[in-house]
DNA sequence: CGCAACATACCAACCAAAAGGTATGTTGCA
DNA sequence: TGCAACATACCTTTTGGTTGGTATGTTGCG
């Protein structure tokens, strides 16, 4: 991003850059690599300028996870609508987006941001509200305790893949969502 | 812990103490709750005394999760050695210590901690080390895809009674503990 | 329209606090 | 006495955050 004085002002553009420099940064050096003064480098605005858009360093958190559950939420949606099946639909959804929204790329420090990003309580809650929330939507086809197991082992597989050491990929990532899927289906 | 003129020179103890203290405001506080200055402080001694023990700060994390892997591995042999069936037996085990070493009390720094930490390098290789070489040797009896994902879902299990907000405990802990037992026995 | 009045979007410099770490003492046990 | 086990005091860096100012729009009014 050039600078202020030679960009046409767009404070949305920028508001946007910011975030996406702020994940970026984030994803690549974990939580401790996510300050101010680096997202706002990256971004090509100074510290100041981004304190006018965020007026906390949590309110640029939350922003962050506000974006990244409205991409999961996209996701899941979408993957619903092209799903026949009624029960256990929202399950395969959600577990074929937290397979295919795996962080490609160097892995390690991605893990960290997300759950150390759930310390912050306001951030622990908006997870926790969009989760509950679509459990309620859902209950009438995806509230069976073996459902329940398929979601929990995607959440495991999702964590086992943020946390594999260096280049050590998770074993077989597409047969055993295959395999999770074929769960809901057969039980 | 009483001021080191008050007690006798016990070094092995102090250092106990300084691990423990350290986990305890590791779990109340989340990772930025970490400081030297407050483990010192916590233990009864200074910030020199605790850099006598511990070379540096991530020595100390080192040193604490050392001892969560050393317990988890104590607790799984224990599991193990109740159990009359061979097939699936570390995977039962895993589950059962899993279940069981939930840390109780308020719960969503203590998922920070744990994930955090894993962006050290060194703590995820000593985790990803003993975990490897445990499925390595009981690769005879736990190799299968449904143990696999039963494993998966337990991490999910504990990453969700992490994250779970404020008192909001998850939904059937015990049940779906027997549940994923089960799995390893019928299949 | 044209221009003053105001609001928005930034920048540059600075600040207090807290962090990890070190250098140098002091104390107590063998 | 000598060395391990601490305490005290200090340093450096980095952090989130603030302050005052400036450039760029936008709006109301004669």
């Amino acid at each position: 991003m050039k600078t202020a004085s030679q960009r046409k002002k767009d404070p949305e553009l920028v508001r946007r850059t910011l975030l996406d420099c702020a994940m970026r940064l984030a994803l690549e050096h974990g939580p401790a690599g996510l300050t101010v003064q680096a997202v706002a480098e990256a971004a090509g605005v100074t510290k100041g300028g981004l304190f006018h858009h965020f007026p906390s360093k949590q309110a640029l958190v939350e922003g962050l996870f506000a974006d990244l559950v409205e991409k999961l939420d996209a996701d899941i949606e979408a993957a619903m609508a092209k799903d026949p099946q009624p029960r256990g639909s929202f399950t395969r959804a959600y577990v074929r987006a937290t397979f295919d929204d795996l962080p490609q790329g160097q892995g390690n420090p991605a893990a960290a941001l997300y759950v150390s990003a759930l310390a912050e309580p306001s951030v622990l809650r908006m997870w926790a509200d969009w989760f509950t929330a679509r459990l309620e939507r859902h209950r009438a086809t995806d509230d069976e305790p073996s459902l329940e197991i398929v979601r929990m082992a995607a959440d495991g597989a999702w964590l086992a893949h943020l946390m594999r050491a260096d280049g050590a990929a998770v074993p077989d990532a597409a047969g055993l969502r295959e395999r999770l899927i074929a769960m809901t289906l057969t039980d």
